[in-house]
DNA sequence: TATTGATACTTAACGTCGTTCGTAATTGCA
DNA sequence: TGCAATTACGAACGACGTTAAGTATCAATA
């Protein structure tokens, strides 16, 4: 049965063409001003043929989205994680903010709109659930190695979520070059990163 | 010359129209959903009139842009602001944050979308720069009274400004009711802006 | 009072978008 | 060889933002 099995590869092979050029566009234009017909170009297929791959446009971005997250969630586990946990919210946070700012376009798509792929983040084991997991075990750990205080646990990871995604999604809003004026610093990762974790140490019980 | 004043008040009156039912209609249906015929259904009058009033949909938009900072400068500004810089950035930050969750379409137009009014932002006395001069005060003041170490004005601000913007957009496209797994923590906009003060707090010379 | 000129407004239409329909070509299988 | 399914395409639909061309209204002038 190889014959079904070379289509079954030409048949993905066409969808991953579509996924790949339609990230190239998204990314270098913004989704809004990616038509279906501007994908079918880059491919050199007639726009209607996206349509035996993808139910619709937003279908379409929504399984770049999903890619996304896979891509994020393993930036975020590529180095090896430290151990302190602290230390691991740092890296994390870094990996999360390199990712966004080297992808603009696809993280507003993933993180500053609402969209449908909503769905699959409530799901158990999806890539963004995941990356969550990860970023709530470094809490955890923080907990009970005494460097935070016990707490809510999800409020804290959403604390420190929120700060990183703040910098991050201000950043790709106000782009430096278009405000002269008054710029994102440079360092400002770093030290929103910082501040928040140095935050929540100040409220644990033994404080320094 | 009365005639004339009449005509130019029944033109600014129909500007208003515009200007109010396209508010009402960007805020329960997002911008993207809201085209330039129901703007015109909504007021009673023809598309092209409008055109007669706003270049384009992204003029309209700009405009109504303008005026929400205008809001959002006067909600920041309404309450008498605590003298203690610190007491004020909280203060600051709740307004900031009200205003936003209170209007998240809007919001996401201001902050979550790039657009040609931050040419706006970039003029010396515009809504948008009164609104971060008056959060820039507060940390000028927070370092001269020793509240916060001296540092970059502008990165401590852009930490400050971060932070709430991460929290409350982080809300606005992760609406808790869609999230059943892990919804946003009620009382995040608090422990977020507690946790990053205390970190800039405990990053003062003398440190408690 | 009749005419003019400007202004406010409308209807019709253009080009583009996402998307659907009907059809042609290809290919594995009976 | 003929059949059925799959893959692809051109043409077209309805909705969008927007423009062009025309009409009605009315203050100002003769």
């Amino acid at each position: 049965m190889g014959i079904a099995e070379r289509k079954e590869r030409e048949k993905e092979d066409v969808r991953r063409q579509i996924l790949d050029a339609a990230h190239d566009l998204f990314e270098t234009q913004g989704y809004e001003n990616v038509t279906m017909r501007a994908v079918a170009d880059a491919i050199e297929y007639s726009p209607t043929t996206i349509y035996l791959h993808f139910a619709s446009k937003d279908a379409l971005v929504e399984a770049l989205c999903f890619e996304d997250f896979g891509r994020l969630s393993a930036a975020m586990n590529q180095a090896p994680l430290p151990a302190n946990p602290v230390d691991r919210m740092r890296a994390l946070g870094r990996a999360y903010a390199a990712f966004g700012l080297a992808n603009p376009n696809h993280y507003r798509f993933m993180f500053m709109t609402a969209g449908d792929w909503k769905n699959h983040a409530n799901e158990e084991d999806s890539p963004p659930a995941r990356s969550y997991a990860v970023l709530r075990e470094a809490v955890v750990d923080a907990m009970d190695q005494g460097f935070f205080q016990k707490d809510d646990v999800d409020l804290v990871s959403q604390i420190l979520w929120s700060a990183i995604h703040g910098v991050v999604s201000l950043v790709i809003t106000f782009k430096p070059e278009q405000f002269p004026r008054v710029p994102p610093r440079p360092g400002l990762v770093e030290a929103s990163i910082e501040a928040t974790l140095h935050g929540l140490l100040a409220g644990r019980k033994g404080q320094a």
